[in-house]
DNA sequence: TGTCAATATCGACGTGTGTCGATGTCTGGG
DNA sequence: CCCAGACATCGACACACGTCGATATTGACA
């Protein structure tokens, strides 16, 4: 056992800044960060984020992100409702289109996860 | 599709630098980046890795790690093996211990996947 | 108002995954 | 030579996950 203090859990906003070098994370910080890696753990949301990513103003909608793939329109909703849970894009309705918007802070989070300490870097 | 210039697939060495945001990744680089994300996609095999990375000299054996954990000798062993096979350690027998190392170009491989281009990180 | 297009939700199905206990393999020591 | 410790493999189980077709919801437009 260990750690699960009480706290609320969910993936709420946290995971900020979860270096895995620079100290043993906890059991909370591990929960917290997992939802935004599990969500990227799969070729098809991977590639949604990218889509939206390099899209015209880092946005989407759905129209533009079906036809690349070869699966039915519940399959990407699905998709993109697990990376808008975890916290990795927001979503905006406008008229019939619903727009995904990746968020650069979420981004950040997943960059510092893996921030080396200077003299660790050896490729 | 298309693209895949000769590449064996598997998750062998490849994904050195495969930013999400420059363009949209394939689904080959897709296939490529997921099995690293995979393996870090679980509470235990997070801390694993940042138990393994903040060690001596960023190496541990499995006796250090286990009692960190109310796992199973197994289970642990299982985990394990899935961050080796991922490419995120390297496994190292010494008599009758098995050290586990991380790897560097791993962590900066995966970090590498979340930068975002100059005029994008609005935090 | 009625119809169509865009998207989400629902229920179901097959597969993958984390966990365990039992057992196997290898190394060092008496 | 045999025993004990460290670690891996195996088989089994419950549960989570990706996918689909069918259906519901919402907004635009004639």
């Amino acid at each position: 056992m260990s750690g699960s203090s009480g706290l609320s859990g969910s993936s709420g906003s946290l995971a900020s800044c979860v270096p895995l070098a620079r100290e043993p994370i906890t059991s909370d910080q591990a929960v917290g960060v997992v939802p935004m890696l599990k969500a990227l753990a799969d070729p098809t949301r991977l590639r949604l984020l990218s889509l939206v990513l390099s899209h015209e103003g880092g946005e989407a909608c759905v129209c533009d992100l079906l036809p690349h793939f070869d699966l039915a329109q519940p399959t990407i909703s699905h998709h993109l409702k697990v990376l808008h849970e975890a916290g990795l894009v927001d979503r905006e309705k406008r008229g019939t289109w619903v727009y995904y918007l990746a968020r650069p802070e979420a981004m950040a989070a997943l960059g510092s996860i893996f921030v080396l300490p200077v003299g660790q870097e050896r490729p």
